[in-house]
DNA sequence: GTGAAAGCGCTAACAC
DNA sequence: GTGTTAGCGCTTTCAC
């Protein structure tokens, strides 16, 4: 509201961003005054009317804290890092969401970046250049050294979804749960050849499934040497190759559990081109409850994972606790059921439609 | 290496990271020199034993220039921003990933927001905080005043995938072309009575691909009064709704158009309940190729959009020309033939299988 | 209740 | 060929 020079004033806002120093003077305080109020310092004594003229000034300038020079001086960058494999896969639009929420609750940002398109050193340079104050990892394909160099940034590493290497914190949801209870919904209906379409030998996750199988038919009173065990992986290919393996069984299994929704995508392909009904002639279960379950047909039913949580519980990891070792986020794996899995019964009758 | 305090000298690295300083002191040179040779400056005449030495030295500290402090001086983050609705939309990864692909050939980074986990007022900020230097808009669900804010701080701005207000860059597909492909397609088998199931009155594709699918009709011969258009959205529930109506017709169309792929499962669902079969009693195709197409049952004929490009494109306008205006890019749109569409006489047939 | 001053780590114009 | 210098905009300790 200078009557002097607006026109001036026009021209340098257009060019030069509004600085705390220009925010002091139309205040009428010092600079650090205005850092104090900025960012709400307890322990500042100033008077109501002091602040209100900081704040206008603030609001009249339009004045934004240049993060750089904030981050220069606080060592801090309000940014978190979050590596997933690629972005078209939807099982980590989950965790990205949960991440993003987590960090948007703690003012800070979220920088995802994807395996293919982004190189792992320069994940590493983001790191020590103090442009992300921490990262999360949600992909296994990492070389040991990449993982060392992000160690020695001494910045918090967190795991999500998997156990890494050299990462000291990690994020995980129930697999065995997840397995057991995909065993138990198909042995409750009547099901007693129960097959598993297992994840890739490397995974973390895949290996905790398939112990999770395991377990559930012991539990359920299946003698262990029932177990079908299939070689999968966690792509579409790896279903429908699988699906070839279970179908030159001599006995074939009468229910099948994925071990994840992708490879339960090619396995449904698979078993209609060869002619097999699902679920009248073999019921179908996968780990992971994504949209694209209910629009499959028949509609899939699976086994949710709580991915949104841990992603949060990632975000949550990095920024707050000091701890280390594996967190199993608490929310529960659920079973959603859909038209895949049917009562074993249904098999004898069902020439219908 | 120094024989006292090692004890401290761990604890130091641990802590305090090397500066351009300490490089500059172990490779006996002026800061500023190291400066230029990290960032390569063509003016820079130096012995190749000076630079060895100083390339020597950065691999011996493990240094890492600081972010922060670069961004202060330079005022360029050598971030872009990109803001879409949401993650779980896979039409958004795709622009994701094309767009950190030219983010990565440029050396800068992405960061991706959802307008669901994160307020726009915060991109408002990242750009006058100077965290990102530009800022991609692949979403509609702006305020005016919010768009204006972001106009305001200078920083380039580019739309993609639709025009908004008050930006003055703009990256499109050939949405008019997409839908004269797919009601060619459908020309082409023979039918006739081909419907629209449209997407949201306001937004602008949704309009350009009605205008292109009103266009093909008449370039096919096919008079303008025989246009059907099915009020619609871009979500599943919107395409359940669209097939709704589309039963109420008396003379039900042959063939439909469908604006987008969320909406084409949405009217899969429906028919399916309904026990109209796709694509025996009625041609589907939709607009948007994405992997979910080719795994519904059955597989959907789409055409597909260069959703990659306009992720990229967009990131090369943002960094690179001055220019305004509007941008189509190149790469076409084009017929993925499979399963829901089929010739029009097939009707007559087909109490097969 | 408010101000002064130092410095975070880097770059770029200029000096010699 | 290499060094000097002056900040970029902010926070924070200490002074009064």
């Amino acid at each position: 509201m200078s009557p002097a020079r607006p026109r001036a004033r026009q021209g340098e806002d257009a060019t030069r961003r509004a600085t705390i120093a220009d925010v002091a003077q139309l205040a009428r305080v010092d600079p650090s005054v205005v850092s104090r109020v900025i960012n709400s310092d307890d322990r500042l004594v100033i008077k109501a009317e002091t602040r209100t003229r900081v704040l206008d000034a603030i609001r009249e300038l339009r004045y934004h804290p240049n993060a750089a020079a904030r981050s220069l001086r606080t060592s801090q960058s309000g940014t978190f890092g979050l590596l997933i494999p690629d972005f078209t896969n939807p099982i980590y639009a989950e965790i990205i969401t949960g991440a993003e929420r987590a960090a948007t609750e703690r003012d800070a940002l979220l920088l995802v970046g994807s395996a293919i398109e982004t190189r792992p050193e320069r994940y590493v340079e983001m790191l020590a250049s103090g442009r992300v104050d921490g990262l999360l990892l949600a992909t296994d394909m990492m070389q040991p050294e990449t993982i060392e160099a992000m160690a020695r940034t001494g910045r918090p590493l967190v795991s999500v979804n998997q156990r890494i290497k050299g990462v000291k914190r990690t994020i995980l949801a129930d697999d065995e749960g997840a397995s057991r209870i995909a065993v138990r919904h198909l042995f409750d209906l009547g099901h007693r050849r129960i097959a598993h379409l297992r994840g890739p030998e490397s995974s973390d996750t895949a290996r905790r499934r398939l112990a999770g199988y395991r377990k559930a038919l012991v539990s359920c009173g299946i003698p262990e040497s029932e177990a079908v065990v299939l070689p999968g992986g966690y792509t579409t290919d790896s279903g429908v190759s699988g699906v070839a393996e279970l179908l030159t069984l001599a006995r074939r299994p009468t229910a099948l559990v994925i071990a994840n929704i992708a490879a339960a995508v090619g396995a449904m392909s698979a078993l209609r081109e060869a002619g097999v009904r699902v679920p009248e002639d073999i019921s179908l279960i996968a780990i992971h409850d994504i949209a694209l379950a209910a629009h499959l047909a028949p509609a899939l039913s699976t086994v949710s994972m709580p991915l949104t949580e841990m992603g949060a519980a990632g975000v949550a990891a990095l920024s707050g606790d000091e701890s280390e070792g594996t967190t199993v986020v608490k929310k529960p794996t659920e079973l959603i059921e859909r038209r895949s899995t049917a009562p074993l019964r249904s098999r004898a009758h069902s020439r219908s439609r």
